[in-house]
DNA sequence: CCGCGGGCCTGAGAGC
DNA sequence: TGCTCTCAGGCCCGCG
C-alpha cells in the first residue's frame, strides 16, 4: 500500500508516540513476515529507548539507545495502530470501528508511556529487523538505494547517471529503488504523466551520449518532486476524487487542460501502468 | 551484466 | 447467496 508519502505520514504519526519512549514489552505473534523476525528481536528492544524515528525510502528507521537500529517496512498491506492504555481511554474511532480485526496483529510494542503500538499486516510482505548501527550503511536493504527524491541531491544530473545505458522502460526505471528511492507503482505513473513522458520510453533516451541530462530528465525530476510533495500536502491526503491524475482511471478523460485524451491501462513487468496516449506520446 | 516474469501472502470486488 | 477468478500501493530471486 504505501509509497514514500504514505510512509512519511506514518512516520509523522508514530514519531510523537515512539520517540523518547521505552519498550516495556515486545510481543511477536507471528515471526514469518517477509523475512523471519530475529529470535532475539524482543530482547534487543525491551528496556531500550527510541532516540529518533526517521525514514529512508520506504523504510522506517528507529534509532535505539543501545546503538541498534530497528528497520521497519510496511510491504503492501502493513499498517500501525496506536492504542492508549487500559482500554478505558481509547481513541474515539474505536467506538465506530469496534470490529477492526486484530487477526493480523503480528508485532506489538508496549511502551513505557502506556501507549501500545501495533503492527498489522494481512499479506505479510512487510518486515522488521534490527541491525547494529555501524552495519546500517552496509546493510543490503539500504546500501543499494538511490537518492531520496525530495533531497537536493536528487537532480537531473544524478538521474541521468542512473538512467544512462539502461534499456528498461521509464516506468520500470522509476519503480527501481536504486534509481530513485521511494516511488512505487502509483507515483511512477503519476510522475510520468506530469512530465508528459511515455511509460514505455527507454530510460536511456533521457540522456545524451556523453551522459548529460536531456530536458526530459529535468522535467521528470521536477515532476517526481511535485507529485510527492502534493501527495504529502494535507489538503491532498483527504479522500478526494482527484487524489490521482491517472492511476486507476482507465477510460477517463486525461486531466491535462486541453488534452482530450483518454487514460489507458497497460501492464509492464506484471504491474498496471496508467497513462494518456495523447500527451504522453512515445515520441 | 541486464531485463523480465514468477513468487511470496491475504482480502476485496467483479462476474457468473 | 456463494463460488471462482482477478487484482492489489513491494520486493527478491532466478532464468534466458
Amino acid at each position: 500500500m504505501p509509497e514514500l508519502p504514505e510512509v512519511e505520514e506514518v512516520r509523522r504519526r508514530l514519531r510523537p508516540v515512539m520517540a523518547g519512549a521505552k519498550f516495556d514489552r515486545v510481543l511477536v505473534h507471528r515471526s514469518d513476515l517477509r523475512f523471519p523476525i530475529q529470535p532475539d528481536f524482543a530482547s534487543r528492544l525491551e528496556g531500550r529507548t527510541v532516540k529518533s524515528l526517521g525514514r529512508r525510502a520506504k523504510y522506517l528507521v528507529a534509532e535505539l539507545s543501545s546503538g541498534d537500529v530497528l528497520l521497519m517496512h510496511l510491504g503492501m498491506s502493513g499498517s500501525f495502530r496506536v492504542e492508549s492504555d487500559g482500554g478505558r481511554d481509547r481513541p474515539a474511532d474505536y467506538y465506530w470501528e469496534p470490529e477492526r480485526s486484530t487477526l493480523h496483529d503480528h508485532v506489538v510494542f508496549e511502551l513505557s508511556s502506556g501507549v501500545t503500538v501495533v503492527f498489522n499486516d494481512p499479506r505479510r510482505f512487510g518486515s522488521m529487523r534490527i541491525v547494529a548501527a555501524p552495519d546500517l550503511g552496509g546493510d543490503p536493504a539500504l546500501a543499494a538505494l538511490g537518492p531520496e527524491p525530495l533531497s537536493r541531491g536528487f537532480d537531473a544530473a544524478v538521474l541521468a547517471r542512473a538512467l544512462k545505458g539502461r534499456r528498461i522502460p521509464l516506468k520500470a526505471a522509476l519503480s527501481d529503488q536504486r534509481v530513485v528511492a521511494g516511488l512505487g507503482n502509483i507515483y511512477a505513473s503519476e510522475a510520468l504523466h506530469v512530465a508528459r513522458l511515455s511509460p514505455t520510453r527507454r530510460a536511456s533516451t533521457l540522456v545524451t551520449p556523453s551522459g548529460a541530462p536531456r530536458p526530459e530528465a529535468q522535467r521528470l525530476v521536477a515532476a517526481i518532486k511535485d507529485v510527492l510533495r502534493q501527495a504529502m500536502d494535507k489538503r491532498h491526503r483527504a479522500y478526494t476524487a482527484d487524489r490521482f491524475r491517472v492511476y486507476d482511471r482507465e477510460g477517463e478523460r486525461c486531466p491535462r487542460r486541453g488534452c482530450g485524451g483518454v487514460i489507458k491501462r497497460i501492464v509492464q513487468s506484471g504491474r498496471s501502468t496508467f497513462f494518456c496516449q495523447v500527451c504522453q506520446r512515445a515520441r
